[in-house]
This record gives C-alpha cells, structure tokens and sequence, in this order.
DNA sequence: CTGGTTAAGTTGTATATACAATAGACGCAC
DNA sequence: GTGCGTCTATTGTATATACAACTTAACCAG
C-alpha cells in the first residue's frame, strides 16, 4: 500500500480541506446541502476556528461551496466546469502573428430554423434566423470554416455588414456584450464539403469548436468553427492566478 | 424613508489588498522587487499581521506576488493573464459526471531523455526524467490516454505513488503549485498503438491536449493527453459578468 | 392575526500571540 | 580560507478571543 505523500508534516487547514473535498466528492453531502457549520467541524476536528474558516474559505473560493452569512455553508449545485475558453476572433489572432488574414464570404442569408436550431433557441421551427458561413485563411491557406446563427432580435442588421472588413464576432461584440458563453471543444472526421473548402484531405482530422451565447433575453448566437488539424490548435499559457481566488456569488 | 444604501464599512484586508495591488500597478514597486515585509506594513498601516497576512496571501494567490519563505514578497515579472484553459483533473471530472472512473497503469519509470524531453526541460540528453503512462475510463470505456514526463527534482517519490488511488495531477499539485501553466489542444490521428490502447477506429480523429508546467526553478512537468474525439470533449460554459469581476482582484 | 422584538445560530472580520520553517548574514574555531 | 553554528529577518501556520453582520425562528404585544 502506498503511504500518503508523507514528505511534508501534515498541514491543518490542508487536511481540512481534503477531508471536506472528500465529503463533497463523495456525496457525503449531497449538492446544494449544508456542511456541518465552522463550529461543528471545530469539535469534530479539533481545530480552532480560525483554522477551520480558512480551509472553508479556500474551498469556497475553489467553487466548491457557497457559503451565506447567518445560514451556513452548501455544496455547489454545479461545480465549476473544468476549462475555460476566451472568447478569440481569429482575425485578431491571425494579425497578432503578423500573418496576412483573408476571409471569404460563401453564405449570408436568413433561413428558416430547422429542429436542431429551433431547440437551441427556443423557436418555433421555421422561425427565421441569420445564418453566415465564411472561411478564414492565414497567408492564403484556410484555417477556418465559420458558420454562424444569429437571433435576428439579437442583431437586427447582422446580413447588412460587411465581413471583410469587420469580423463578425467583432461585430457581434459590438452590440451587446454576452451575459452567457459556452465553448465545447472536439475532434471530428471532415465531410467531402468540408475538406474541400479548408482543402485538406480525406483523413485529416479536424478541430471544432462550438460556441454559444446568451444574452439575459436567451439564446443569441450559436456558432460552429472548423479547423484542419494540421494548421490550427488552440493554445494558452498563462501564470497560474486565480482559482485560489475565484469567487462565484 | 429611509436612507440610500449607505456605504459598507469597508474592510481592512481588502483596503490592504487594494494598497498592493496599486502599488504593483503604479510600479511603486518594480518587477521582480521586494514589498515592505508584513511586519512593515503592520507598522505603515496600522493593522494586524493577521490581517496583512491575509491580504498578501490572497494577492499572490492571484498571481501578483510571489513568497519566499524567509526572504520575502517579490512582484512577479509579468500579471496573470486570463487563461484559455485551465487544468482539469479527469478522475474528478468523471466523478462529478456521476460516473465509474478507472485507470490502468501502463508504465511508471525513469527514463533517460531523448532529444525533444532533454530540449523542454533545459537538461542534457540522457538526463533521467521520471515517466508514466496511464489510460483513464469512463464506465469501462477509454476516454483518455495520459503520457507524462517529470522532472525527478521537482517529484522525487513521483514513481512511489498509486496512482488507482491518487490520481497523477492531484498529485502532482499537492507538491508545488506550477507558476505557469501551458495548454495546447489540437485534432491528430491516431496511430495503431494508440487506437488500440483507447479502442478505436482507425479513421477516428483524437482529441489531444499538451500540457506543460513550470516552476520557478524552470520546466517541471509535460504531458499529453489524447482522447477519442467521439467519446470526450473540452467544454466551458460560464457567466461573463464573474469572468470580468476577476479582473478587479 | 399582525407586526415588531428578541434570541440563537452562522459566517465575516480583526486582533494578539506563539511557534515553526526557511534564507541569509555574521562570526568564530580550526 | 573553510566549515559550522548562531543570530536575525521573513514568511507559514495555529490558536484563542472578540465583535460585527446576517438569517431564521420563536416570542410577545396589540
């Protein structure tokens, strides 16, 4: 059996944590339920209080509880999610790198929402929505095939730009900035369609990224980004901050 | 009637916190330099060391700063920057999904570096770097292939763990938190060891993830974590309005 | 029943104190 | 000079205590 990293003494307030992680990923104590108050763990633990509201408040701060004054402290109905995506415009990217960005408009039209859209944005099916699709290139060569709907509510005039000139999430940001965002990352097999307009072939992998927002009135725009494998990766480096610091509510 | 929300007595430690982090803005204190000791800011400002603890504990938790123990608080050469992705942990991940994680255990070993290894780290080539490779299910299916190298002097008893019990990141963080932290996510396919390793077609893209993290002592860690793009994906959803708020500190 | 007050429980903050752990400087014996 | 121990400065952790702020429930006067 391996022992415990041992290589350290034992902190306190790092044990409590533990012992409150291992509650909470346990189901010990169920989501949304209430942990036994500071002073509880106190007698329980045997350690001072203030040693205890430090681990409490780490593992808050964590995302893990949320703690409300003259109640107590409860296991966070959604935990936080584990990545985190920016928002990016890749013509900014692009630019960054000192590349030259080419875009190319192939469709800018309202359509009717069929099932899938009409779901995701609460519609009526045959609702009319905005719907764009554009590939990007960097120095000739595509590096992504965006395809866009827009709630027209959400931006009235979003088919009367022109996106060679002003990107359309650079447009979209303009409007209204979004109270909710959602990115979902993955690895897909291209179709015939799709290689040929980020010409690659038939077996290279693509990465997709799914992005949604919501502004307070619901769902605004839901987009799809598609890029070949070889030339495009998503990538980030950053001085490790704030998850010590986070605080939601 | 009554009065217009008067404003809250405001609170020493975030007066405290605010001090520093003007301080570090305005280049009061120049990178990389020392801050007053706690025991100075007890005296300059008139409040516990408790309480000055608290607030440059929570500053350079947020990145701003970095402690060395009998020495003291340095501001770091570059703030943090908002991340693209952050670390995940998949175990937890698979557990808080509600569902059955399991690991294998496929290699655990020293190694000596080979050329790209010896490269990322700064070490000569034939250096021994500490190794594992592990393969992550999801109720009994394949959702992950980690492979990782390690600096031996960052984790000395890295090859004396179980890793059925702890899982290599918890690890891993429970030594020393990296001050950096680097993500790349790209789409590749995968090769006949790897298909056979997740269980996967041939033609399936994967979804692989690289990440590297650094100490102050220079590079501590490199992984690589590939899974079948139609079983796994990254995926976000948060709330702008509490991304922004983590910017005031 | 209504409305206000009180009391108890819980988290939030602030302080004083003590000791441990680490790094660097100084001085001394050899 | 070298090596070793000591001292000092600094951060890290732990505790006891006190009071403030907030929530809920109980209670009581009308």
């Amino acid at each position: 059996m391996s022992q415990v990293p041992a290589d350290r003494p034992p902190k306190r307030y790092e044990q409590i944590k533990q012992f409150l992680m291992e509650g909470i990923a346990s189901g010990r104590w169920a989501e949304g339920e209430k942990i036994p108050s500071e002073h509880e763990l106190v007698e329980l633990l045997g350690a001072s209080r203030m040693t205890v509201n430090r681990a409490v408040r780490e593992v808050s701060a964590q995302g893990f509880l949320r703690r409300v004054q003259g109640q107590g402290s409860f296991v966070r109905q959604v935990a936080p999610r584990s990545a985190l995506l920016e928002i990016y415009d890749i013509a900014e990217d692009i630019q960054r790198r000192g590349h030259v960005h080419g875009v190319r408009v192939l469709r800018l039209e309202a359509v009717p929402a069929e099932a899938r859209m009409a779901a995701l944005f609460s519609l009526e099916r045959g609702a009319w929505l905005f719907h764009s699709e554009l590939v990007h290139a960097e120095n000739g060569q595509p590096v992504q095939l965006e395809t866009r709907h827009v709630l027209p509510r959400f931006a009235p005039h979003y088919l009367a730009q022109d996106y060679t000139q002003v990107s359309t999430s650079r447009y979209l940001q303009s409007l209204e900035a979004p109270a909710e965002v959602e990115h979902i990352v993955h690895a897909v097999a291209a179709d015939a369609r799709v290689q040929a307009l980020l010409g690659i072939g038939a077996d290279e992998p693509c990465l997709r990224v799914e992005r949604r927002t919501w502004t307070a009135q619901g769902a605004a725009t839901c987009s799809v980004l598609t890029h070949p494998g070889s030339r495009y990766s998503l990538g980030s480096r950053y001085r490790v901050a704030e998850w010590e610091a986070r605080r939601l509510g």
